[in-house]
DNA sequence: TTGTAAGCGTTATCAG
DNA sequence: CTGATAACGCTTACAA
């Protein structure tokens, strides 16, 4: 896969080594070593006259060196669907907030929604001897599993509670999160609905999403009629499209609900220029609140899941296991909220 | 800065190594890293041979080992001021596409705007050696500006044209996008302005486009009283109070730019709760081009950046530099363009 | 508190 | 086309 780049002589960091760095300090590498690692085992003195020659001829320790040897790196990989979407972006932030405290480092990549993809991703990843792993899917090849389970680092999945996690799961339910969705506009009394979702795909989490809220409306003795159901792309335009397409098929449809992205900005923004009343006219719900959604006009319900949270606590996971190899398989369920707003 | 995880016997991916899958190969470990990197250069016979040992044991290959010996890994470091701004999403994307097809990985962390942390993750990132560094930033401290000098690592500054770039540049003009949002606003007849960006500080990027906006007044004879001028949050919220805030303080300006993030749109809900008229009553252009401008009520006028492709052009030359590296520094001006719409 | 010795798992190099 | 050998720059383990 790797492409070549070249065979020269490659570009390096190190002007000056660890053991020049002892060379002029007049002490052994070992010594050098410690200052940095473990700098209260080194005397006072020694550690000054070390540090003072580290600053002088500005050396920078190698860590792949260090990894080598010491059989562990700094480096956490996180795949996400995509990196595009402002989705994965509080959860990035939450992981690399956690990492950045423990001196970690991330890696990331986007698998474009393809399990192939990720399958090789994995498998790069793992070549680099990641001390953890995050995923943002918890649908997986079965070689990617076998390599998962074979590696021996601990890994988070995360987006949807898996049912078999490979490892650590840190997430929410999509079907709870579609029930609840579908149980609340019951509770507001429409009859009618339909759905849109982007591209389900390989993609679980909105697949139980979905089936999570036709559950929730069986449930309420409600069946949506399979025309009404309908999968588009990204983006406020495609919320706009979906919008149009619904209520062309059915013109008496009461509720829409709009899981993923901003579909349902886009079809606020539609009634707008249609001169429709939300929710008088029609009533849309969301998913995946954010500050968009509530201050659209009218304001969108939607279910709010706790992105950031996720971030922090799979990063915390795989810091603990990393501190103590003991620690079993953990499985956090962190919830979501429905959040009623004007647009129902 | 890293606190100690533990120090027992550390996890670690390779049940197999290369001399393993060697010695069930019936080759050296030399043959198995051929065919691995050079295939073409084995028998035919011998490299399947090697493969089906290979998946046989499900080997790995380290690539730190790898690194190590090669003195070349396959990251390159992006440091972004934060993760969480949709704004950075789209370079990131960019560089991650060039990335994956050269078989390179991104590592990826945010200063939060702050170039003492910037210095830090710099500095941190040397340490992985990595082949390429991006940073989202043209201002640095002079201790960064050396480690980044003394490196000899291709290193991409971005976000600005940086006048003094420390090796290479992609971006745009900050301050020549200000200039062209006044000319743009003048041009529409209006006299009396107003702007708010976010908070500056250290932010470059900001100061530049503020800085070039006042320009391009000035360039007009039209002065912007400095009480007109304001720094507030992120988000749209934001974007609503910076409008009352400045609408307060002037009934009668009749033109507003809100540079940053989302604010403009933020802007335009509150005309909407207040009931006035965009761009009659007041104008509104932003900085930033995305689907929400575009799909707002009037549409937002804005200056857009090619961030996607500023993410790309970053990563090909660093991937550039490492195929050649004789390669001279380059800086690449990928120009910005003012889009107007309904809202001015 | 410091040093010595022995790798860590690859790849560069050169010889065959 | 294949192999032997010597690094790569650091840390672990143990000794002093």
């Amino acid at each position: 896969m790797p492409d070549s780049l070249g065979t020269k002589p490659p570009p390096f960091v190190g002007q000056v080594s660890m053991k020049e760095v002892a060379r002029l300090a007049g002490v052994s590498p070992m010594t050098v070593s410690r200052a940095l690692s473990t700098p209260h085992l080194v005397k006072p003195e020694t550690l000054e006259q070390v540090q003072s020659v580290i600053r002088a001829v500005g050396y920078v320790p190698n860590r792949v060196a260090g990894s080598l040897s010491s059989r562990r790196t700094s480096l956490v990989g996180l795949i996400v669907p995509s990196l595009r979407n402002a989705l994965y972006a509080e959860t990035i932030q939450g992981i690399s907030d956690v990492l950045q405290r423990h001196g970690l480092h991330l890696m990331i990549s986007d698998s474009g929604y393809c399990l192939e993809r990720e399958e090789a991703l994995i498998s790069a990843y793992l070549a680099q001897r990641p001390c953890g792993l995050i995923l943002h899917n918890t649908v997986h090849t079965e070689a990617a599993r076998q390599m998962l389970q074979g590696a021996g680092v601990p890994c988070v999945e995360t987006g949807n509670l898996a049912p078999h996690p490979v490892d650590m799961t840190v997430s929410y339910s999509n079907r709870a999160a579609g029930r609840a969705m579908a149980e609340h506009l019951v509770s507001r009394g429409y009859q009618r609905f339909g759905f849109a979702s982007l591209r389900i795909g390989d993609n679980e989490r909105l697949r139980e999403r979905r089936d999570g809220f036709f559950e929730g409306l069986r449930a309420a003795g409600i069946a949506i009629d399979p025309a009404m159901v309908l999968e588009v792309g990204e983006g406020l335009e495609s919320g706009s499209q979906a919008f149009a397409e619904l209520i062309g098929r059915d013109a008496s449809v009461q509720a829409l609900f709009l899981a993923g992205d901003v579909l349902a900005a886009g079809a606020i923004f539609e009634c707008a220029r249609r001169g429709l009343r939300v929710p008088q006219d029609i009533a849309i719900a969301g998913s995946d609140d954010n500050d968009l959604m509530q201050q659209m006009i009218p304001p969108i319900t939607t279910v709010r899941f706790p992105r950031y949270r996720i971030g922090v606590r799979s990063a915390e996971l795989i810091v603990g296991r990393l501190g103590d190899e003991t620690l079993q398989p953990a499985s956090e369920d962190l919830g979501f909220e429905v959040v009623p707003r004007g647009s129902t």
